[in-house]
DNA sequence: TATGAATGAGAGTTCATTCAT
DNA sequence: TATGAATGAACTCTCATTCAT
């Protein structure tokens, strides 16, 4: 047993990047535990349905994004901060983990419901409740003090994720129309100064 | 025959509803049948296979976004003007088409390659194939001549893009978090201006 | 109408190809029709259902086949003569008619009581149904009076048949082993040779 | 597990009885399950599909058939005792086997280039590529030292072929013809010395 | 006669899930 | 824990047949 990882973890691994690759439905239980080199019933052992398996690969995720949101907003930031250091956590985050990205944008289009009822328990589970409250009450404040030149956070905070997500879904799409291809590492780098520097432009006054 | 509309548009109709809620492997001829009001058959019968009616959904959403984005470039626009039509252009026809959100968004994650390669047969057959060059050339001569300050094309073009698109992605996250719901119209008014101001004030100098 | 040959006809032809290249039930109405240039429908207008024009396929191709056999019959043959006739009628109508071997040996082992009760009725029919009574004695008769060495008249005719029909069948697998491809007119000639020769020098005493 | 056979050689075994009663587009894979006693599924899980499942019955019932032949050849035999020999050998087989005759004569009619290319690849896995050239000149040196009277190999191994294995397809014909019906055992006996005594006399000189 | 569209009953195949060991 | 075999429901696809015109 534990032959580098212990079979529970290779197959949320393998889930992961299976899930992300084909959806819930195009998923197949064979293929992750042919990947995660485990009988196909010890999935079901482990993890009791594909669907549950599912459901935990979504957690995870969203767990693992969750303490760099909080990690930003717990600091109470001036709005140039703010906007400095978002789109860098996202990107960094984000361009780190692509199987990340396809996770949240399929759950986002196929079953935004789902995501926000996870998100909405973390959030619960760490007594974080009133954060998105207070993010709004900030952004209006910011707002009202003439710091910031959009007044309604829900297309403030748009404009900051739409920026540092999509981008990853969007990249070859636009690589193949420019006919260049730029590494991650160094489309990393250049993204998020492309971001920041839009945003700060953009909406500090 | 001619019930309101012949069968094999009422088949790509609710194809297109279904295949944007569930994926490729989630959605199920049955439904599409039913809700065409044919026989499962007749799916088979106009389209061939599962596989072929979805590629068809596909082209259908490409090409009727295609014209849209060839208008504005081959108006030879100027950076603000540019800066001005691209997010309402793709503003007002992601909001009045959300499937075609979806459908575009399934795509770039689990499929890029099929997307890249269908727009560029739609370039090949209608004579376009030069403009994603002329964009990078216009782009490039707007940033020498001190127009932009955003002076990577693929950069530039991704916040664009990016600001449009992801935006009906990410708006049930957020609304939930922020516990506002705002209706399509008065949204879509919002976006649009909020894009605008962001991209003028953040990428004109 | 009529172009060339009216389309229950065509649709006979290739009915016959149709069944005797794939069976009854790899038959496919539709490459019928196609290659009857008719429309699918047509078929079921002329023919009722699928078994009816396999039914009627076959029929033709033993009612085409009954008076050859029918010519050497009464013709109250010696034994010789009866020996050297019927491979020769028998080969000559099979190999000009490769499909009528198919058809014969598909029913004959798929569906041998079809074939025995459209003989009969054939035979009803065209007023015969002694014949395969004379037949039998006169080949006990033959026996009897010393002129062949195989006294059971199914073992006799089973020579005769087997030597004729198979052939057709075999050829391509033997010539295959053997690498040799021997053109279906000389083979034809070589046929009834090596048969008869075999027969007689076999069967006669 | 192994219940008098494991599912894997039951599926074999009834797969050669639907196959050789219905042909390869009649016959049901239910109904092989069925007669199996194992669920439909199990077929795939073992077979992955129905036509590996056919060529896998294909297989078996030519390389049963396989070391019969090679048997007689490989012993060198005169002109003489390759007569004796030779229908006694294919007659039991085929007697013994009536489903192997039907499968046979289905794929020597609608799929001959099958059974070729089968045959040539178990000559090649015995090492016996040779085998059919030695048998053609051993014929032909029969021939040139006069002891048979028929020099071409092909025709005088179609007569050989034809006797044994037609008269088992050809047998319900005759018989309901000549209203006598014979039991197989007898038959067999019958059919081996009758088709004995035509080839030696027939071809031995 | 002729046609394109429509139907319904399956057929093969897939797949999550369970069982026996 | 681990595995190969087994199951059943569902899914895509096919095809003879019929309908409307």
């Amino acid at each position: 047993m534990n032959e580098e990882e212990n079979a529970s973890k290779r197959i949320l691994k393998m889930a992961l990047k299976e899930f992300s690759a084909y959806g819930f439905s195009g998923a197949r239980i064979e293929r992750i535990a042919k990947a995660a080199k485990i009988n196909k019933a010890m999935i079901f052992y482990y993890f009791t349905s594909k669907k549950h398996l599912y459901q935990l690969v979504v957690l995870q995720v969203l767990s693992s994004l969750y303490p760099k949101i909080m990690e930003l907003l717990s600091s109470n930031p001036t709005a140039e901060v703010f906007l400095e250091k978002a789109p860098e956590i996202y990107t960094r985050f984000f361009s780190s983990k692509p199987d990340f990205v396809k996770m949240i944008a399929i759950e986002l289009v196929q079953n935004p419901g789902n995501i926000t009822s996870v998100m909405q328990s973390l959030m619960k589970e760490k007594g974080d409740v009133k954060i998105p409250a207070q993010l709004r009450q900030l952004i209006k404040k910011w707002y009202k003090k003439g710091f910031i030149s959009e007044g309604d956070p829900l297309q403030f905070m748009l404009n900051v994720v739409s920026l540092s997500l999509l981008s990853f879904i969007g990249k070859p799409l636009l690589e193949v129309l420019f006919q260049e291809y730029t590494p991650l590492e160094e489309f990393e780098k250049k993204r998020i100064k492309s971001i920041v520097n839009l945003l700060k432009r953009g909406m500090l006054t």
